[in-house]
DNA sequence: GTTGATGCAAAATTTTTGCAAGATG
DNA sequence: CATCTTGCAAAAATTTTGCATCAAC
């Protein structure tokens, strides 16, 4: 049976390589937030046969296909996690004091973002929102 | 009189180079959130000895003083605006049909924001907040 | 006068692309 | 077997940096 990416590929009459079906399954098996290059790491040790510009054209492929998110926390290069079903939605907490990164939904949140956007007259479809915090009693002084 | 910029800059022990002093003016000028290319050019148009590497590395200085902000609206560079005072705070809509950025504040959502991550034992010490929109009627198809 | 800032050009980083060769449907 | 995809290496785009010179305090 293929797995929901695979289907989605399909669906989309994407040509499902070897090479793609292996950044997928790297995808929906990370619970972290890889970068490009990470992606890349974790797929070569399935198949070393991948090169990072098809991983580069891939998550661009995966993104215009709504199978992957791409995110930026601010360290400089993309970071990639699999796209949620239906109208769920999630947001990142980035502690910065380790980069660790927590995620939260709050259904109230959601309903706040879309009113504000009909209010000006506009229609969320797409979205991005990053607290980056500090642990409740660390009291600054992060280094650079 | 010096400006509130250069006033923050003295603040900090920063020496007021005039190339300093025009980037400054540059942003506090800005109704938008130009790159640092933009800046460059604008800064240019007042004193034209001012180099790109130095408007990069002011940026890189305003943003650790507080002094402006560092936005990323997806279109590949940074964006950069002044900072406002306190703890106001605004967020954006960015019409992806056009690239206009609109700008909002809503005070319950700041309220909802802080008990989120306060929940999750954090304190917000940065945050940012997109919400990438369509006007209301206008029914996607929105091409590269 | 010291210390920090600048300009220039070169380098670094991340991402994209041209093209010939290979795999998919 | 036509079309799409890949790998490679080169290019692009943005940002950073080394170093000699210059300016601010």
């Amino acid at each position: 049976m293929p797995s929901r990416i695979e289907q989605l590929c399909r669906d989309k009459g994407l040509k499902m390589t070897g090479q793609r079906r292996v950044i997928a399954q790297v995808l929906s098996a990370a619970q972290d937030h890889p970068d490009a290059e990470e992606l890349h790491r974790r797929s070569m040790s399935i198949d070393n046969r991948i090169s990072l510009a098809t991983v580069y054209r891939t998550v661009r492929l995966f993104e215009d296909a709504q199978i992957l998110e791409r995110h930026d926390f601010r360290d400089g290069r993309a970071r990639f996690e699999t796209a949620e079903d239906g109208d769920e939605h999630h947001h990142h907490i980035i502690n910065v004091r380790n980069g660790e990164v927590v995620e939260f939904e709050d259904e109230e949140l959601e309903t706040l973002k879309r009113r504000i956007a009909a209010d000006l007259g506009f229609k969320i479809v797409g979205e991005r929102l990053e607290l980056y915090c500090l642990p409740i009693g660390d009291d600054e002084g992060v280094e650079k």
